[in-house]
DNA sequence: TCTGGGGTCCTAGGACCC
DNA sequence: TCTGGGGTCCTAGGACCC
């Protein structure tokens, strides 16, 4: 047996993120731009960074910055508007990858996932073997590269990806955790961000190992009490959850910011009609229905409220969540309140089955959308609106709704 | 500098029931 | 006449993550 395979028999979950998921997918297209400073975010002028390559990141450019920002810091980056669609092909083809080395794959995100090796060493040897074969092939097959961290513990693993970025990989033994987490600082920790970060210095807790020696019951009056537990625990390196391979989506949203605030309601009503209608159409593909229908509006000062109704029947109809989230929004009463973004979220799902919410026509419901869209019309004013400027509507187009048809199907 | 869009989880208060 | 405690559901908001 190696040292290898001793010093590394513990680190059996591995977490496996893509380096600069969305920018290098764009590179593969764009070969010409290799070595250069390139940014993926949606053109318009509110659009912040989806991500960008690592000679952007040298400038201080981040993920959610605001792109004017990112251009301000980095004036020769290049703009590349992002391809959903593609994404998610890569991002499938790495998943098959993982999953042909384990099973127990637990996707995080569309270019993160957990994978639990601990079955397959006596096949492929230690999981330092195991990370370095997924890398190689997932660079052989896709031509992209990714950072794996290996630990006894989903959160460690997840620091140690993190930490051997770009291209790396970085085990982590059960016998070194503590000390490699204590003198870290506490914003390392999963579920600390800033606010959190703040509460803690007031405290004086600055590092990992601040947490970790402070009792239970100071951290729980500080941050809450589940919170206090889960960074304690953290703190100390214990971390008990599971590689998990299915998990059940909790809620379905959609929303968007316009590129300057809208004051016409009944350019805001057309937008709920779009969103709801989108909303319904990912919840029977997934065959899925909800009780619970929320509208989010976020007003020109970046206030956000949410209002939300339980239903007595769930649905996954888009007429019905825009009935909802119509009659939310008229109870609100804001006249002509200027909305910078707008949302809708179907929550509390559960299993279409067999009822007859899951078989549906989407043809039927986009000629219903039609004719609420009539309705409205008629109330307020004709040529105010009608069914062609849906399309049109967001003032931006967003490939799989440019056709109207697709929309309900989505 | 002027802040996307997709989500998850937690807290807290009130209603309601036992 | 005044007052308990636990459990569950609903709603709103906020922190956080990618």
């Amino acid at each position: 047996m190696t040292t290898d395979a001793v010093d590394d028999a513990t680190a059996t979950i591995l977490h496996v993120d893509m380096d600069a998921f969305f920018a290098a997918v764009e590179l593969l297209d764009h070969p010409e731009l290799r070595g250069l400073p390139a940014i993926v975010g949606h053109p318009g002028p509110r659009s912040v960074v989806t991500s960008a390559t690592y000679e952007a990141r040298r400038f201080g450019v981040r993920s959610a910055m605001p792109v004017s920002q990112a251009l301000r810091l980095c004036p020769s980056a290049i703009i590349l508007p992002p391809h959903m669609e593609k994404y998610r092909e890569y991002s499938e083809r790495v998943m098959t990858i993982f999953s042909e080395v384990t099973p127990l794959v637990e996707p995080l995100s569309i270019d993160e996932a957990f994978l639990d090796v601990s079955g397959a060493r006596r096949l492929l040897g230690s999981p330092r073997r195991i990370a370095e074969l997924i890398r190689t092939r997932v660079r052989d097959e896709t031509g992209l590269t990714c950072s794996v961290g290996a630990a006894s513990t989903k959160f460690v693993a997840k620091l140690a990806s993190g930490r051997a970025k770009p291209d790396g990989l970085l085990v982590i033994p059960a016998s070194e955790t503590l000390a490699y987490l204590r003198p870290l600082p506490v914003g390392a920790l999963w579920g600390v961000g800033e606010s959190t970060r703040q509460s803690l210095q007031r405290l004086g807790l600055r590092t990992v190992a601040d947490l970790a020696d402070t009792p239970l019951a100071v951290l729980q009056r500080a941050v809450g009490e589940a919170s206090g537990r889960k960074l304690h625990d953290l703190a100390n390196g214990v971390d008990p959850r599971s590689v998990v391979v299915t998990t059940r989506e909790k809620s379905v949203g959609h929303e968007m910011t316009f590129e300057q605030d809208v004051s016409d309601p009944v350019r805001l009503r057309r937008e709920l009609l779009r969103l709801s209608t989108q909303v319904g159409a990912r919840l029977r593909k997934h065959e899925l229905v909800g009780r619970t229908v929320a509208l989010k509006l976020r007003f020109s000062d970046f206030r956000t409220v949410t209002r939300s109704r339980t239903l007595a029947e769930p649905t996954n109809v888009g007429r019905r969540i825009f009935e909802e989230a119509t009659s939310i929004y008229d109870a609100l009463d804001l006249g002509r309140t200027p909305i910078r973004l707008i949302g809708v979220r179907v929550e509390q799902l559960d299993d279409a089955g067999g009822s007859r919410l899951g078989l549906w026509d989407p043809d039927e419901e986009w000629r219903e959308a039609e004719r609420t869209l009539d309705q409205v019309s008629a109330k307020f004013g004709r040529g105010a609106i009608g069914p062609a400027s849906l399309v049109r509507s967001s003032g931006r187009v967003v490939g799989e709704t440019a056709n109207p048809r697709a929309m309900p199907d989505d």
